[in-house]
Formats: structure tokens, sequence, C-alpha cells
DNA sequence: CTTTTTAATGCAAATGATTTGCAATAGCGT
DNA sequence: ACGCTATTGCAAATCATTTGCATTAAAAAG
């Protein structure tokens, strides 16, 4: 089974040693990322957080994945269409496939894949920062 | 030097048979295109087109910009940051390394990654209709 | 546990990119 | 040249996200 429980590092933790406080919107939201297995959109992390606590503003979400995304605590995803979309860092670095009939979103990595990335730009003069590799599709009939 | 002449697809021919004007303000964005090297976004087509025909307006070219993806003539980038960027269509495909530094775009094809892409795929059950795999970089230093 | 300090919040207004409604204009078939 | 209607320019509207500001509430201090 999944591990649930201890998969969560402490980011509250490490909020106070760096100063910041643990404020009650903080808290639910970074619940609410710890909880979840999907990759939600501001938008939708909004709603949970607001059945939670139905005075926390769309600001202060916004405000707090920026500041989780430089804590490093998430990574922001730009999908194609509309909105950004989040999930906790920590796992492994993957990619994404994305269902274009549902909008899931699938993980997987490429060991292969990342070694040629690397291959490719070291032979144009280039170190990669990061990359992105998404791939939009649909599931295979038959 | 360069192939200049040759190399643009007639597009004209293909929207007159499709019953779209050729209008001016199309024109000199088709033009610009096919003259173009880079990827400039609508802001930067509209500035050239406006150094042409001062009275061609944003909206015209967005407009114009959608025409022309629709009919396949130009993909559209939607890299990091800010707006989106284009390119006319035609080549072969390839992906993109973006210099982080200068925003420059750097093309590049693998087969090898085109097809561990699709082996991926098809392994989680999936056929991939589009993809994207962009490189953000910086040249490297020595 | 009250006071103090100042970061964080909620709200509304601002942004920035892109789109759209509409009246005026201009392709192009006749 | 004429008329039909697609296309344009302009301003206003959207959409996601950010920001200014007065208020509130963490957590540091007493």
């Amino acid at each position: 089974m999944n591990q649930h429980q201890n998969r969560k590092p402490d980011y509250e933790r490490e909020m106070r040693r760096a100063g910041i406080r643990i404020t009650r919107p903080r808290k639910i939201i970074l619940q609410i990322l710890t909880d979840t297995e999907d990759h939600p959109d501001a938008m939708e992390i909004f709603q949970r957080a607001s059945a939670i606590d139905s005075s926390i503003s769309l600001s202060t979400v916004y405000r707090t994945m920026k500041l989780l995304e430089g804590m490093g605590a998430i990574h922001r995803h730009a999908f194609e269409g509309g909105r950004a979309r989040f999930e906790q860092a920590g796992g492994e670095h993957h990619d994404h496939l994305i269902d274009m009939d549902t909008g899931d979103v699938i993980e997987f990595h490429s060991n292969k894949i990342e070694a040629l990335q690397e291959e490719i730009a070291r032979s144009l003069g280039y170190d990669i920062v990061h990359h992105r590799l998404e791939l939009y599709g649909r599931k295979r009939k038959r």
C-alpha cells in the first residue's frame, strides 16, 4: 500500500526556521497539498480550502503557492490550457503524460531520455537548467 | 546565403481556395513570418507589421495568428514566461532549446527521444497526439 | 497571559496576454 | 463600378495571476 503518513517533509518546521509564520490558511493549504495525489490548480486548491475555512481567499492561495514554490516544496506546471497546476515536490524527478480527454496527469520517467537531452544540450554548447517534457495523448482505443 | 524566395509554401493560394480573403494585413503578416528565422511573439510581429503599415492592429495580428495556426501554417509555442511565440510550419518536426539569458531558441531533433516517448506512451496505454519538449539552459561557460 | 511588532490576510483594483462585440471598411465575385 | 459579407480597428471584456492597502493575527517580548 502507499505510505501516507510519513511521506510529509516537515515544511512547517522548515518555515519556522526561516522565520515564516505558520498561519491558519497556510496550514490548511499545506494539508491539502500533502493529501493530494493529483495535480490541482489554484482554483481547485482554493475550493478545497474554502470547504475547510470559508474565509480563505484566492489571493492567499496564490501567495502561498508562490511561497511554497520558492521553498522548493511544490512544483508548478504550466500544462496546456488555462491555469497552472501544482504538485508537492519531494518525489523523484519525472515528466508528465496528460490525458487530453480527462485532464488526468500520469507521471513517468526515462533515464534514457534524460541522458539524451543532456547529450543534445552539450553538443549545442549548453548546460540544461531545467526542462519540460509533456506528452499529450488519449487512451489507446482497443 | 540562405534561400529566401522559394521556401514559402503558397499560403495565399491555399487561403483563396478556402474562401479566405487575402487582405493587406494578412499579406504583411504572412510576409513577416516567412522572412523570419526566429520565433517572434504577437507583439513583435505587430511591431514589425506596424513599421510597414501603421494602421494594422494588434487584434488583427492575434486573429491572423489564430487563422494561420488553424490552417497549419504556423506553430504556436508557449515557452516559459509571458507571451506565446510563433514559427512558420513546414519544416521537419523539432523540439526547442531556449537560451535563458537571451531568449534565443535553438531547434533540435532526436529520433531516439521521439521513439522513447512513443514507447513510454504505449506502455501506459496511450496514443500521443502531440508533445512538448523544451530544454531551458545557458551557454556552457568554458 | 497581555502587549508589541510586523508579517500575512482579504478585498478590490491592477496587470498582462489574448479575445471579442460592433460599427465601419474593404476584398472579390459579378 | 456594385453589392455582399468577411475582415478590420478600436475599445471593452476575459482569464489567470498579482498587488496595494488597511486590518488582523502570529509569535516575540515582557
